[in-house]
RNA sequence: GGGCGCUUAGCUCAGCGGUUAGAGCGCUCCCCUCACACGGGAGAGGUCGUAGGUUCAAAUCCUACAGCGCCCACCA
């Protein structure tokens, strides 16, 4: 049934000596995504596990924030598909409307090139050519990474099906009332020559002059000093306004000044906007150029006197500061001011400045006609299903900034002057300036036809009609995206089966613009009864943010990107993706660092050099044996009972299995992808490796056949085979080829990735066989810690005894002699019962058991300082304990089970003291 | 002007009410022991920003302060 992968090796005991990704992991990427593993399965009963990616925009390629994001994302995916849900992850790109342009003029510019130059369909060509390079590079990227995506589904925000998506929605929200034209104050950049959201104006502190201007009375009899940080603007001023309580300007109010330069008469006017306490208390009001004038303007009616161009070029109502740029045209009023000295006094003043989120130009505000769509009725469901849980935000403190925004959510400009992008399907009659709307969209096979484009207006049947020029913000379309890529407005069975999706991963940056917005689209639009089947998702997860070393974050437009495809090549994939899930603790940011991508590498080459090892003593079996122990039924069976019992290390490893199993699920449940790692790498480098791995092999070194042998080796497959499986979804590829080499012959899953993945079982929970092994190990350490104290050569096997007055310590060392002579490096071990004697040696002492290494020429006193420094320690600690237990309220109120691990602590610390305060005396009685 | 977050070992960060506060990297000492020097073994290193408070008990909860950062916002 399953198909072996032809380029695994397969021969065991030819492993290299280190894991060499480059070779490995291509291999793998291709296979999954030609093997189709991430297509979901046709059976429709299983529980659904969907997500639409969020489109990365087609502006170059991914950076490490998407990795950051597509290696959560794959974890999950990988995890629950393992778990057997029926998982989709729908891939694909956003157009990216400005951004996209942007890179696009950039890259003419290079040749000179201005877009107007080659027209709007050639400007578009030429950004479908950027568009299919930038998209085949993101898909590149994405297989490399090993995200298992259904690539059968790959999507782009303008490609037809899309596109009729974003028109059906456009003339649905136009016909209810919700989408409007008209002429408002909207951010307006002036590079970019187009408007923008209140969303893509990033404030930014700078530092910046407050002038204090004189506008003289007409009738000459006196002058009012108004405060601006944009001199410039005074050329469109039409009134000064001051508050109607201040005292200091009441006899103001009505009468006229002239205005500077150009000498035009303004009134004074009385509006409660303007604040007595700044500046001077007057303000020159430019309805025109500033949104707060454009509001006094409105409730004064004045005149609006629009002084800039699309590019913020001065223009004939400049009169003689006509055709400046606005700088410099700022420049020469302050000169002119100063000359005709009506400029008071310049202050130094900090304050925000709007700009463009794109290109980082000073945003113009300005008076312009556009589309809005009303935010409120569409807030108010989007309000309701966070609050009734019906989305879960994680972590939740998110869910408050939502509500906060959403609460106070202004109408959307959804109008662009851009080329690139959706066009708006409005056609507007020349003769009764009436507008005729229609589904305009590019006909593709599967969709149904789309109206012919208008000829003749829909009002006046005129023949002179012609289309907006503009296109939608790109926004626009991607609120559309969980829903559109699933075949909506169609009625299709991916809408039907993956619809709500499961879960939504992405960053804080883009919560409003892009969350909120599913979400209000996803309740408006979706033809479903229950509001609860209607939401676009149910979990909305907002990872971290990735910056880079001096904690800056990474976007495309700063430049300070890392390339993911660079440290995937020189650490491997597996490395990059463990390094990212280790350090993504919620609610913090991850600066990252190539320490840890060194650290995680070394990992992946630890968890090969396990299966090495393995590998090549298992090479050594017959090959029938090899054929029995490795199949899938002797793992089934194990933890493999030798004997009638299981062995102490395998009570004790399958015991840590399973919780670490517990652990990586209860984490992965969460987001808690850094402890499902530090688990996962704590298990299967310190306790897998170090200790069962070093604890067993002689055992699974035998080369005749025995039970004590079979037993060793069923249990060490299942229980490597397990972890493999638990550490598949952080790190695919290394767990694949390991998996592949070993343990796929008899399955019958073509991939690791389709095996199932571990369920604890609290069954194998094991606290006597911890406890037991702890003691052990404790043990050995207190030898190897004489041994590393005295300077004893590392080679050398030197004799070494263990006392204890407890029988039960005593039989548990008696029964594991071997493994402490052995991991001890000893040549004898001898077991006496109660406390050990100095007895010209090196003795130390914990709670339950001594350790003495004979040693004639001992440093003695650095022994009785190191023994003082501890005999202190466990004063302080005691005389702390006993504070603690003396407390009448703290036995009391505190839990019985505190209060009796406290008494348990203090009887082992006096036990301790005791035995170090007569250590200590026969070291100096023996001085 | 609002809102949110952070301050724990030299560095980067976990832990967020109950044993002697952890990890990775770095550092010190020993060892190329037949899986791995991308390794093994053993260590050193922190009064958890400051000051109060709540509690039997506080890195962990509360308050204030200091420093840092982010988001939102129409005071020119």
């Amino acid at each position: 049934m399953r198909e072996r992968s032809k380029s695994a090796p397969t021969t065991p005991g030819e492993m290299p000596k280190a894991y060499e990704p480059g070779a490995i992991e291509p291999r793998w990427a291709q296979e999954w995504v030609a093997k189709r593993l991430s297509t979901p399965p046709a059976e429709p009963a299983q529980p659904i596990f969907s997500l639409a990616i969020p489109p990365p925009n087609v502006t170059g390629s991914l950076h490490m924030g998407h990795m950051l994001e597509h290696t959560q994302i794959d974890a999950l995916m990988r995890w629950r598909r393992m778990q057997g849900f029926r998982t989709l992850w729908l891939p694909g790109t956003d157009h990216a409307g400005i951004a996209t342009q942007l890179v696009v003029e950039r890259m003419l510019a290079e040749q000179g090139i201005d877009r107007k130059q080659i027209g709007r369909e050639e400007f578009e060509r030429r950004v479908w050519e950027w568009k299919a390079h930038s998209g085949d590079t993101i898909k590149k990227q994405m297989i490399r990474l090993g995200a298992s995506c259904d690539w059968t589904r790959e999507r782009f925000t303008l490609e037809p099906a899309l596109y009729r998506a974003v028109i059906e929605a456009f003339v649905r929200l136009y016909q209810e009332g919700l989408i409007y034209r008209g002429r408002y104050m909207v951010n307006w950049c002036p590079r970019c020559g187009t408007a923008l959201s209140d969303l893509e104006v990033e404030h930014q502190e700078r530092d910046a002059r407050l002038y204090f201007i004189r506008y003289l009375l007409a009738d000459g009899s006196g002058h009012l000093t108004i405060a601006t940080t944009r001199p410039e603007t005074l050329l469109g001023d039409t009134a000064v306004a001051v508050h109607p309580a201040d005292e200091r300007y009441r006899q103001f109010v009505g009468k006229t000044l002239r205005l500077p330069l150009l000498g035009r008469e303004i009134p004074v006017i009385a509006d409660a906007y303007v604040d007595p306490e700044f500046g001077t208390g007057a303000v020159k009001v430019t309805p025109a150029h500033d949104p707060n004038d454009f509001a006094v303007g409105e409730r004064h009616h004045l005149p609006k006197i629009n002084i800039f161009d699309e590019a913020a070029r001065t223009n004939a109502n400049a009169g003689p500061y006509a055709d400046l740029d606005r700088f410099e045209a700022r420049k020469r009023v302050v000169a002119d001011l100063e000359k005709q000295g009506l400029l008071e006094r310049i202050e130094p003043y900090r304050h925000a400045v709007g700009l463009c989120h794109r290109c980082k130009t000073p945003v113009e505000p300005r008076v312009s006609l556009q589309w809005f769509c009303k935010m409120q009725p569409l807030a108010e469901p989007a309000i309701e299903a966070v609050e009734r849980g019906w989305i879960r935000i994680v972590p939740e403190n998110n869910a408050r900034i939502y509500l906060h925004w959403m609460r106070n959510i202004h109408d959307w400009c959804i109008s662009r002057q851009l080329w690139w992008g959706h066009r708006i399907p409005v056609w507007h009659c020349a003769l009764c300036g009436e507008m005729t709307v229609a589904r305009v969209y590019p006909a593709a096979p599967g969709l149904p036809p789309p109206d012919p484009p208008p000829t003749t207006c829909s009002h006046c049947g005129v023949p002179r009609v012609a289309q907006d020029p503009d296109v939608l913000d790109t926004w626009f379309s991607s609120a559309l995206w969980p829903f559109s890529t699933l075949g909506w407005p169609d009625d299709t069975p991916d809408l039907r089966t993956f619809y709500p999706t499961t879960l939504m991963v992405n960053g804080f940056d883009i919560l409003f613009f892009w969350d909120a917005r599913m979400i209000m689209f996803g309740l408006h639009f979706l033809p479903r009864e229950k509001p609860e089947e209607r939401i676009p998702f149910r979990t909305l997860y907002i990872h971290q943010i990735v910056r880079d070393a001096e904690r800056q974050k990474m976007s495309k437009t700063r430049g300070n990107v890392i390339d993911p495809l660079e440290v995937t090549e020189k650490y491997g994939t597996d490395a990059v993706r463990f390094t990212l899930a280790v350090m993504s603790a919620p609610g913090t940011d991850i600066a990252l660092s190539e320490d840890r991508m060194r650290s995680a590498r070394a990992f992946a080459n630890k968890i090969w050099n396990a299966a090495r090892l393995l590998d090549l003593n298992f090479a050594r079996l017959p090959e029938a044996d090899r054929a029995r122990l490795a199949a899938p039924a002797s793992r089934a069976a194990a933890p493999y009972p030798l004997n009638g019992g299981l062995t102490l290390a395998d009570r004790w490893l399958f015991s840590r299995l399973h919780r670490v199993t517990a652990e990586v699920n209860l984490a992965l449940e969460e987001f808690r992808f850094h402890e499902a790692s530090h688990s996962l790498y704590h298990f299967f480098w310190h306790e897998f490796c170090d200790w069962y791995l070093e604890w067993i092999k002689p055992a699974f070194g035998e080369d005749k056949a025995s039970p004590s042998r079979d037993a060793a080796w069923m249990n060490v497959l299942a229980a490597f085979e397990t972890a493999l499986r638990l550490l598949h979804p952080i790190m695919p590829f290394l767990t694949e080829e390991l998996w592949q080499r070993t343990f796929a012959a008899g399955e019958n899953v073509a991939s690791l990735a389709l095996a199932k993945f571990p369920q604890a079982n609290p069954a194998r929970f094991d606290d006597s066989a911890e406890r037991e092994m702890a003691l052990l190990q404790e043990a050995i350490t207190l030898i190897r810690n004489i041994r590393a104290d005295m300077k004893i050569d590392a080679r050398h096997r030197i004799e070494a005894a263990l006392g204890s007055p407890e029988q039960p310590v005593l039989e548990l060392f008696r029964a594991h002699r071997e493994e402490i002579i052995r991991l001890a490096h000893l040549s004898r071990l001898d077991l006496q019962e109660g406390h050990l004697a100095l007895a010209g040696g090196v003795l130390r002492t914990v709670a339950r058991f001594d350790a003495r290494v004979p040693l004639s020429d001992t440093d003695r006193e650095a022994e009785r300082l190191r023994l003082r420094k501890e005999k202190e320690k466990l004063e302080a600690e005691l005389a702390r304990l006993h504070t603690r237990l003396g407390d009448a309220e703290f036995r009391a109120k505190a839990p019985a089970h505190v209060v009796r691990a406290i008494e348990r602590r203090q009887a082992e610390y006096n036990t301790q003291y005791q035995k170090v305060v007569a250590l200590l005396g026969s070291l100096e009685a023996s001085r």
